[in-house]
DNA sequence: CAAGATTGAAGTATCAATCTTT
DNA sequence: AAAGATTGATACTTCAATCTTG
């Protein structure tokens, strides 16, 4: 007594495939061509733009967008290369480094939101009915909650909510 | 008289954005524990094993999962080290190749098939009501009309159809 | 030794250049 | 020259090893 997939299923997770492939395209060649940056570099920029003092320690960053440290770390001295962020020593704890933007990252972080904001409105919130905003937002705790569930501790909601 | 995002909007974005991040992390880990093979691996097998002869051109495989040919064919070549495809003299047309699966790949390709069909059941269709599946697929199809207008011919739906 | 972070190597993705056949 | 595909260079991601400070 198995559960089938009926046709529709599979014409549902291939359209919601497409979807979600697609929409991610979008938004990256969007991001290339009106600010110049990848989606990695926006996330990074994102995470410390949101931080009152636009600065965060390298592990943070790390938890914010659910990276490994040593990607981060790749990422920021690449970032670093292109004048978008600079790393500053930790007088707290020796250990440590703060990441911070500098005033062209400032500069660029501004431009890449507006041209994100506009695009998450023109390809999602402009489409979508009060009701399938609803809808959609059940569907996505639904679906976090049985991958995530209490035993097992990976990115929490919380830690991406920075990568808007 | 500007469209403002509201609060729910941006909560909406954020919960969506984790779920997807969630869920492709998710089939990756399972694909590679049950199966050993990475997303991108399983791609090109099951595109290789969706035809009734069991192989491909180069070309067509690019055409039905989306990637450049430079990717196929970085790809393929990994993939025939590890004894998962082979590269076929085409008789038709010699500058092209048909890829083939061997009989390891197929053997591979059942498992990952098997795992990717109870993951996507276990986090996705045994989660959702009939009308949530419903309201999801339009979603999907509202988001995707809006990327993909008649005007810009990008990869269309039936294209990516194989990797399921 | 544990925590915070960097480094180097190997695997993967992308872009442009190349090669062969049509 | 265009089509089919490969190659090489560069960039990005991941993993394990390392280094320094707590």
């Amino acid at each position: 007594m198995e559960a089938e997939t009926t046709d529709a299923e599979r014409d549902l997770w291939r359209t919601f495939y497409v979807m979600r492939r697609q929409l991610e395209l979008t938004l990256e060649r969007r991001l290339h061509a009106d600010a110049g940056i990848s989606g990695a570099d926006y996330e990074i920029l994102i995470a410390l733009f949101s931080d009152s003092s636009r600065r965060l320690r390298a592990g943070q960053i790390g938890d914010i967008i659910g990276w490994e440290k040593s990607r981060v770390s790749h990422q920021i001295s690449r970032m670093e290369q292109r004048g978008l962020v600079k790393r500053e020593e930790c007088g707290d704890d020796a250990r440590g480094v703060w990441v911070g933007l500098t005033p062209e990252g400032s500069r660029v972080v501004l431009g890449a939101a507006r041209d994100r904001r506009d695009a998450v409105r023109q390809y999602f919130f402009d489409v979508l009915s009060d009701e399938e905003k609803e809808v959609l937002g059940t569907i996505s705790r639904k679906v976090l909650d049985t991958i995530n569930p209490p035993i097992c501790n990976e990115v929490s909601a919380d830690e991406v909510s920075a990568a808007v």
